[in-house]
DNA sequence: ATGGCTACTCCTAGTAGA
């Protein structure tokens, strides 16, 4: 079973990728975040055509995430406590052939002390709340998606320069090491060791090329789907060519 | 150094992303 996460940066920019992708790579679960478009203007039929089931939780212009499946899902949830009803759609829960799928969005945060910084740290402390109260650690859970979040300085392509900053700062690192410390394994972690693993790059300044890049797209399971997880795939090749997201997919593969 | 680019919107300028 291979199940995959992608910040598409728009899914109807990104279509004929996606499509094209999805022929080629045949994950069977796709979370995608920052779909940026309402659910009646999702690309369904596209989609479906190919064989997924797509489970929707959009908004106008930002965030919005989705998951496609090849088999139906069930039990959807596309809100965290506290959110009101008119919340930014960062969030989606289902469960899929017996996996609890979590897909996030994580707030980016602006700049470290804005309120949106604020915000970002609730938000991961919320997230934490709620899967305290709703999964057990010897569940099969799954939580994918863009944390915007950059755990450790091996996954910094210039951690001077990225210290303290964005993405990288302390209390950002602190917020996703409390939510791990639930009972998650950081799923690429487990195969590989190695600095220069990206799963961003700016589009700025050829930042790509020049191999300027940090991770921040995870992968994380529960100890069971620890141990059912034999590969962790960047599929950096995504970051090419024509119109590519700033995001490259990333796949596990689960035995 | 200048976010050096991309995508969005009641759209040709401002906002956001990371």
């Amino acid at each position: 079973m291979r199940i995959a996460t992608w910040n598409v940066n728009s899914v109807r920019t990104r279509l004929p990728r996606l499509i094209s992708w999805l022929g080629r790579r045949q994950p069977d679960v796709v979370c995608l975040q920052e779909t940026k478009v309402v659910d009646e203007a999702f690309p369904l039929a596209d989609i479906e055509a190919l064989g997924y089931h797509c489970l929707l939780n959009g908004q106008k212009t930002y965030n919005g995430v989705a998951i496609l499946s090849r088999v139906p899902p069930s039990g959807a949830v596309r809100l965290l406590p506290g959110d009101e009803s008119d919340a930014e759609r960062r969030i989606l829960i289902a469960t899929i052939d017996g996996i609890h799928i979590v897909n996030v969005y994580a707030p980016n945060g602006g700049d470290v002390g804005l309120p949106k910084y604020a915000y970002k740290l609730e938000w991961y402390r919320r997230l934490r709340e709620f899967l305290e109260s709703s999964f057990d650690a010897s569940d099969d859970v799954l939580i994918c998606g863009d944390f915007n979040v950059a755990p450790e300085d091996r996954d910094v392509w210039d951690p001077q320069k990225w210290r303290g900053q964005i993405l990288c700062s302390g209390p950002e690192r602190e917020a996703l090491r409390n939510l791990t410390s639930w009972g998650l394994k950081d799923a690429l972690r487990l195969h590989s060791s190695e600095g220069g693993l990206y799963t961003w790059w700016d589009y700025r300044a050829g930042a790509f090329h020049r191999g300027w890049g940090l991770r921040i797209d995870h992968i994380l399971v529960t100890e069971p789907l620890a141990k059912r997880c034999t590969d962790v795939e960047i599929d950096r090749n995504e970051r090419k060519g024509e119109k590519p997201s700033d995001h490259a997919p990333v796949i596990a593969t689960l035995e």
